[in-house]
DNA sequence: ATATAGCCTAAACCTAACTTTAGGTCAAGT
DNA sequence: ACTTGACCTAAAGTTAGGTTTAGGCTATAT
């Protein structure tokens, strides 16, 4: 069993968070003795989950809904799995669209490193496609830098 | 040269979101003509690079330094490159992040798929790590969930 | 002529996820 | 005896990034 100090170590929490945690009702299962927090491993587990969930862009709210489901045993098993497909879909959406976003990056720093060597960015500016590094080339035309962002056929 | 209601539809931005932009310093180039706004291809431009920015993670104010360096013209090249390279950074951690996010979730997609078929989670609970498809011991030795979190040696 | 649509502003409002404040309890060390 | 440190609560405050509201102007269609 740990004190509430302890875990904030542990995690690297504010105890603040933690206690803010509590209130929201996310550690459903938690004990007291004479008013002091113990945190066990039941809730050591949670945080883990807690962590995850709201990493995967979770809202506190939803993530205590998940809280009672794991409170009403085996009736939930199939609401908290689809919870976490859902969430694992909007993870691999979300790192798709941070590896675009990485493309426009990559483009950007050589944009600049350029402009840096040649200490104006004229003739960048009027560069043709053909004329760039095959890899930025390819980084720039994944960026969508290049079409208008809603193609509003 | 475009109007802001159409702006806000090539870009899906809703037009209070153009006008807060606008507000907050990040057009510094935008004409009017009798009060209205005039958005052209610097600002469709700009809006390219604000919307990358946002993404990877950097703050309007901040955006809004990178557009006064924009104004400065070309003394200011090595910072807005070093600004890319940092965003980029960013991004890439970010990245990581969000791939060992997913070895949680597919972990845990897996272990309440299995709670599931089993009816119970007993089983599972105690379950030996020798016992897991290959793929998901993979995952959850990637999650971090089996460690403690800060292993505070 | 009048209604509708699209533009404008300033200022108030909103939400999530915390954090801070103010005030209080309790056990251990000096 | 008293100070320190770790715990507690309720409630107010904070921050970012918008959104909504209220009121007003102007051009075109009916």
């Amino acid at each position: 069993m740990y004190t509430i100090g302890e875990i904030s170590k542990m995690f690297n929490l504010p105890i603040s968070t933690l206690r803010y945690y509590d209130k929201q009702g996310l550690f459903p299962f938690i004990k007291r003795k004479s008013g002091i927090r113990e945190f066990g491993d039941q809730e050591i587990e949670t945080i883990k989950v807690i962590e995850c969930l709201k990493k995967s862009g979770l809202e506190i709210k939803r993530i205590k809904i998940f809280m009672k489901w794991c409170m009403e045993g085996k009736s939930t098993y199939l609401k908290r799995k689809e919870l976490f497909v859902e969430q694992k879909a909007r993870v691999e959406e979300e790192i798709k669209r941070m590896n675009q976003v990485l493309s426009v990056l990559r483009y950007k720093c050589w944009y600049y490193q350029k402009a840096c060597e040649l200490g104006d960015e004229k003739k960048l500016k009027k560069m043709d496609l053909s004329e760039l590094p095959d890899d930025i080339r390819k980084d720039y035309l994944s960026s969508g830098l290049n079409s208008l962002v809603k193609n509003t056929k």
